[in-house]
DNA sequence: TTGACTTTCATACGGTCGTATGAAATCATA
DNA sequence: TATGATTTCATACGACCGTATGAAAGTCAA
């Protein structure tokens, strides 16, 4: 919201804000202007339509996302490893920017078609769990299952921890906007995803 | 939508299915009334306002949730046991009712206080869950660790799962609508959650 | 400084929104 | 069947919606 930097600029800042605490239909092209101090024709002026600037939006918020995500799962190392650290990665991400999840529950939630930007970015979140998954399992150290389930079972963790911030700060003592506290939650997410995944333990059925 | 039931009932069932596929802001009241083939006024005759009517609709989905959750983990048994049997209820009573996680993940991603219907919810779904981890951390069968976010762990499976329908139908071959293949999504988050809790396995760090 | 351009701006358009109003229809009770 | 309460209905209200329009202001090479 930096008012020198270019209206086009503003205006992503303000959607990013306003779409995910309102919503689509919740922000209206004149509450967005209004929050970026351009005028109400720039919507249609640098993004043609308010859907346009909703989608640039969630490519915005998602490309670096799996990025960050597909990058930690490059490194070299045994593959329960990777997927946690592939997971760190995206918990950390997470970290510095809370509307990740918001955006993406809101069109798990919708009947709409998922808007191409999530869908790629739950593709290749999925894809690259999915990938390491069944190397483990390959090399024995990765229990048999489904891989995309155990890769989902992995991202929904990180995911819903994030977004019941509330629920966590009612229930617990937990603040998670707060760094040590957010990190707490990390650390338990990796050992549950561990623990969930690890070969090397007698299980029950 | 049986045209025989009271004007009222069919106005709840009709936010129930159209709030939970386009969300509050995004359902019009005469979309809610020609749905359910009342008149327009009948949603300030008999709820008093649209705001009204929608948390008659979050109650009406959140109380029996809550309520077979409860009672599956007042069955007597070993609390890990419990556990699974209070999470297979609730994930049988989202295979019947796919809306609930719809309502949960929309207030979640806004910036509204939850809604007194889904503060009671997951209240007491956590607290029914937390207080069974606790009662096997003292009985040393559920391994260390914070109860509230094991059981949040344990929840945020089974409401993704549920809601990420169409990210496992496009990533794998599994249409979660149909009874068998949700089966085998609730058999996975069983045994996951068997493994994240249970004390009986060594484990890294 | 001119002239062609990009960008900003105020305003207007047809629609739809949630809710209010009061008359008509229906029902239950006497 | 008459009466009073309940429920249905058509319609109206002011507010807000997303987008279009064309004039005003700003930018910059020639």
């Amino acid at each position: 919201m930096n008012p020198a930097s270019p209206a086009p600029d503003r205006l992503l800042a303000a959607a990013r804000d306003l779409f995910r605490r309102h919503g689509y239909d919740g922000t209206s092209v004149r509450d967005l202007t209004a929050r970026a101090h351009v005028n109400l024709g720039a919507v249609t002026y640098y993004f043609g339509s308010k859907q346009a600037l909703y989608h640039a939006t969630l490519s915005a918020v998602a490309e670096p996302f799996a990025e960050r995500i597909a990058e930690a799962a490059r490194q070299p190392g045994p593959p329960l490893d990777r997927i946690v650290a592939a997971l760190r990665a995206g918990l950390a991400y997470l970290g510095e920017h809370p509307e990740a999840p918001a955006f993406l529950f809101r069109e798990l939630a919708s009947d709409r078609a998922l808007p191409a930007p999530i869908a790629r970015l739950m593709k290749r979140n999925v894809g690259t769990l999915a990938a390491l998954v069944r190397e483990g399992q390959r090399d024995g150290s990765i229990r048999d299952g489904d891989p995309v389930l155990l890769a989902l079972s992995a991202i929904s963790q990180a995911f819903f921890l994030r977004s019941a911030a509330r629920i966590i700060r009612d229930a617990l003592d937990i603040d998670p906007q707060s760094p040590r506290q957010w990190a707490r939650v990390v650390d338990h997410v990796a050992e549950s995803v561990r623990r969930t995944l690890d070969n090397h333990q007698g299980i029950s059925a």
